[in-house]
DNA sequence: ATCCGATGTCAAT
DNA sequence: TTGACCTCGGATC
């Protein structure tokens, strides 16, 4: 479930049971092996998420980080150590003080030196969860790509951290059609949009799971909410505002959904009260 | 027991 | 534009 929220929360938690501790390194997968080697031992002095991208900065002196991309199904567990014996799929296996990871599956997991950081880096747009974030540029960047916005909301370089659910859910939230050209977006429905992503991004990381549908009453008082409970237009098949089916389709391999009677704008229109939105965006 | 999809990205064509 | 890749679990046979 890695959109940009898993990822910061990730480095959240790492930072909290890892950080300042020498740590136990192995890769039972074999593919990390010699880079978990060099750093067994060693202590993990920093945490860092940039859109999907997890950091690991290690007190070693020439290759102080390791690169995390968990893609389209990577996976973090965790456990109380020991925990489970890693399997042979474990790529990356970390013991601290109160917690044992497991890292399964990811696009990426790989031993960098400064300059070999810099260079992912440079390929990544402006994270909302960054302080460091520069908007202004990410607007720059996306006013200059002719695709359509949904497509360039997929975008890393342009924003980074945004996903299939998110990008859908945004677009619907402000009323914009998804086949809009970027270039064509007025900077007040930019700021709108970078002002959503960066809330409902942060409320996210706070939840653990993407939320952006005011939650109804629950059915039951313990039932767990439904994916489709949470969201406006991803994966379902009525809109929960004007009741018209939701529309699905294939645009750069990634599949798009939105509700083309409520998602006609060129700029804003949100179908729904912003203020009721997840992640308290308020007015406007 | 097997198939298939999944919130992603990149290289090859 | 397409295929390869990383792995798990829920659906299907």
């Amino acid at each position: 479930m890695p959109e940009g929220h898993t990822i910061h929360r990730l480095a959240r938690d790492h930072a909290a049971w890892f950080v300042g501790h020498a740590l136990a390194v192995a890769s039972p997968q074999g593919r990390f092996a010699e880079e978990a080697a060099a750093l067994d031992g060693r202590v993990l002095v920093g945490v860092e998420a940039y859109g999907k991208h997890l950091l690991h900065v290690w007190d070693h002196p020439e290759r102080p980080y390791v690169h995390v991309h968990l893609g389209l199904f990577g996976s973090f567990r965790h456990y109380k150590p020991p925990g489970p014996a890693p399997t042979g799929t474990t790529r990356l296996h970390l013991v601290g003080p109160t917690r044992a990871l497991h890292l399964l599956g990811p696009t990426a997991c790989e031993h960098l030196d400064a300059a070999g950081w810099a260079a992912v880096r440079a390929r990544l747009g402006e994270d909302p969860l960054r302080p460091d974030a520069d908007p202004d540029r990410a607007y720059q960047r996306l006013r200059r790509r002719r695709r359509p916005l949904a497509a360039v909301l997929l975008d890393q370089g342009v924003i980074a951290g945004l996903g299939n659910v998110y990008r859908a859910e945004i677009l619907f939230v402000l009323g914009l059609d998804p086949m809009l050209p970027a270039a064509d977006l007025p900077r007040p429905a930019f700021d709108a949009l970078w002002a959503l992503a960066a809330a409902l991004l942060a409320e996210g990381v706070r939840l653990n799971r993407i939320v952006v549908a005011p939650t109804a009453a629950p059915r039951h008082p313990d039932a767990p909410t439904r994916r489709s409970d949470r969201l406006y237009v991803y994966k379902r098949r009525a809109c929960r505002v004007c009741g018209g089916e939701i529309a699905r389709a294939e645009l750069e391999a990634r599949r798009l959904y939105w509700c083309p009677r409520c998602q006609r704008g060129h700029d804003l229109a949100p179908p729904v009260d912003l203020a009721a939105v997840r992640g308290g965006i308020g007015g406007r």
